[in-house]
RNA sequence: GUCCCCAUCGUCCAGAGGCCUAGGACGCGGCCCUUUCAAGGCUGAAACCCGGGUUCGAAUCCCGGUGGGGACGCCA
């Protein structure tokens, strides 16, 4: 079993194709075939290498590998169709010799009018075949004159003919031939045509399986005529049905992220991605939804897949990645944060002390968000404390009865008490200040919160006040100066105390 | 316009003629847990597009309609 993922290089890759990719590659992998890559870059106007690039670099994110293909050679190469033109001109000289292709001079303004009369007229705007019946002799005597010519296939037997095939996904599909107007397959320029070029490969590539996009159903008979006739055997096909956002139009940026790029820059873990993406038209079954990548595989069978279009659903994908999160070891999701604190500015290096310091306070933080670049807004408390700000912010609540009591007996507090660097000593602290006060429970927590985190809301005091606590403790220059709870008591205090009564 | 594909809760999926007073998940509401938010646990509301057949019996099969999507390119 050979399957392959053919995109352009035109841009990011669209989690559209990345679920086609993760569908081929899933089948690949659970039936023990080989998974190709193969990149269709015969549109040399939108083309880049940046992006082919970029297209495999996303692919392997995603846990993706490939044995054969542009990037790693093969038997069948070369796998970059800008690299195979000659092979594709010796296919087509093949099929003009045999009668089946011919050369066109239609101007793309000949084609255009043709088009819209076609349609004004209620006719499908397909090719008219103005050039089909050229004499041989004469189209040749024309190109050899310098004639700008492209080639086109000439649909056998177009009246009453039908072109049949069974899709792995959808059954049995026909089309009548006479709604097939002549496609074009080599342009004027001598580049080849989608169609053309991707019969010749997935046929010299040995493909047994084409599985791609909906919007590639009605190419197929095409492509079914152009592999009679070549005389090959035609791959089995499946075609998977459409991404679509939430008003139903195919996803697109107006929708929000729509690239594999997008979602990883995100924060979204690439298990989460893959298992999510397979979750759209398929179900591994069992009523289980969580299921890693080698798993999938394991479980995955085209006759599976549904039928109709799937809405991409962000929330859902958000819930398949704090799963994952939470399965991630601390020091992975410490690696995964560094970059977004580095981007907040708050930390600098990673010194084995910063690592270190990390990996106390990022996992608990990352329990709590739905993705990775949520983690420095979740542990701005520590970094990026201010007295002034804090009192702004909760001026109304620091007025709750009692609150000023407790703010004043916990900046006494820890005047002479040592650092709060564990959850014991924190409630001992607590517990101390509760005495001097008699306030208990809410009454307690939540000015002593407002004091040392500036916020009302946030992780388990237990957990942040030693974060905060260890990291002022912390010598290292990679991080941003941390606040201590002493200094952040006693300037809370003191704003409090300056406020009007 | 023509051709093709599709049609179960808001969304994703299960359901392959009786097991369906239609099941699960996300999201949403409620409750619980809790020093806060989140997380977590429990719980509730929520769907077989419409109309004809076939059958003792249809979400499941057939036909038509409607709706959605795709294609008809010297884009792929």
């Amino acid at each position: 079993m050979r399957l392959r993922f053919a995109p352009s290089p035109t841009g990011q890759l669209h989690v559209g194709n990345a679920r086609t990719a993760l569908f081929n590659w899933l089948l690949a992998r659970g039936q023990g075939g080989t998974f190709i890559v193969r990149i269709e870059d015969t549109d040399v106007e939108r083309s880049t290498r940046e992006s082919e690039l970029a297209m495999l670099d996303d692919l392997r994110w995603m846990g993706l590998d490939w044995t054969e293909g542009v990037d790693v050679g093969g038997e069948h190469g070369p796998y970059r169709q800008s690299e195979r033109l000659h092979i594709y001109r010796a296919h087509a000289i093949e099929l003009m010799s045999k009668g089946h292709a011919y050369y066109c001079f239609c101007s793309a303004q000949q084609l255009e009018a043709d088009r819209q009369a076609a349609l004004g007229a209620g006719r499908p705007p397909q090719y008219v075949g103005r050039c089909r019946n050229i004499p041989r002799d004469e189209s040749r005597r024309r190109v050899e004159a310098g004639e700008p010519a492209a080639i086109r296939f000439r649909v056998p037997d177009r009246q009453g003919r039908e072109v049949v095939f069974h899709d792995l996904v959808r059954g049995e599909v026909r089309f009548a031939a006479e709604v097939i107007g002549d496609p074009l397959i080599v342009r004027s320029g001598g580049v080849p045509a989608y169609n053309f070029a991707v019969v010749v490969d997935d046929a010299l590539m040995e493909i047994t399986h084409v599985v791609r996009g909906e919007d590639h159903i009605s190419n197929t008979p095409r492509q079914l005529l152009l592999y009679e006739a070549f005389g090959w055997q035609p791959p089995a096909f499946a075609h998977v049905s459409l991404v679509l956002g939430p008003d139903h139009a195919p996803l697109s940026k107006r929708h929000g992220a729509t690239s594999v790029k997008e979602f990883r820059d995100r924060g979204f873990l690439p298990e989460a991605l893959t298992n999510y993406l397979a979750l759209i038209g398929w179900s591994p079954g069992e009523g289980q939804e969580l299921v890693p990548l080698e798993e999938l595989a394991r479980r995955f069978r085209l006759e599976d897949v549904g039928h109709s279009a799937g809405v991409f659903d962000v929330e859902k994908l958000a819930w398949v990645n704090r799963h994952y999160l939470k399965a991630s070891p601390p020091q992975r999701l410490v690696e995964l944060a560094i970059p977004y604190l580095q981007r907040a500015g708050w930390v600098s290096n990673t010194s084995p002390d910063v690592v270190e310091f990390l990996t106390h306070v990022v996992p608990a933080a990352a329990m709590s968000v739905d993705r990775v670049e949520q983690v420095p807004a979740r542990l701005s408390f520590v970094f990026d404390y201010a007295a002034a700000r804090a009192l702004d912010d909760n001026a109304i609540r620091v007025e709750a009865k009692g609150s000023r009591t407790v703010i004043d007996a916990l900046a006494e507090e820890l005047r002479t008490a040592p650092p709060l660097v564990d959850r014991e000593t924190f409630r001992a602290a607590a517990s101390r200040v509760k005495d001097r006060t008699g306030q208990k429970g809410k009454a307690l927590f939540h000015p002593i919160r407002l004091a040392l985190t500036g916020a009302a809301e946030g992780l388990e005091l237990d957990i942040a006040v030693p974060a905060i606590e260890r990291g002022a403790l912390l010598r290292s220059t990679g991080i941003t100066r941390i606040i201590s709870a002493r200094e952040r008591a006693a300037a809370f205090a003191e704003g409090v105390a300056a406020l009007e009564p």
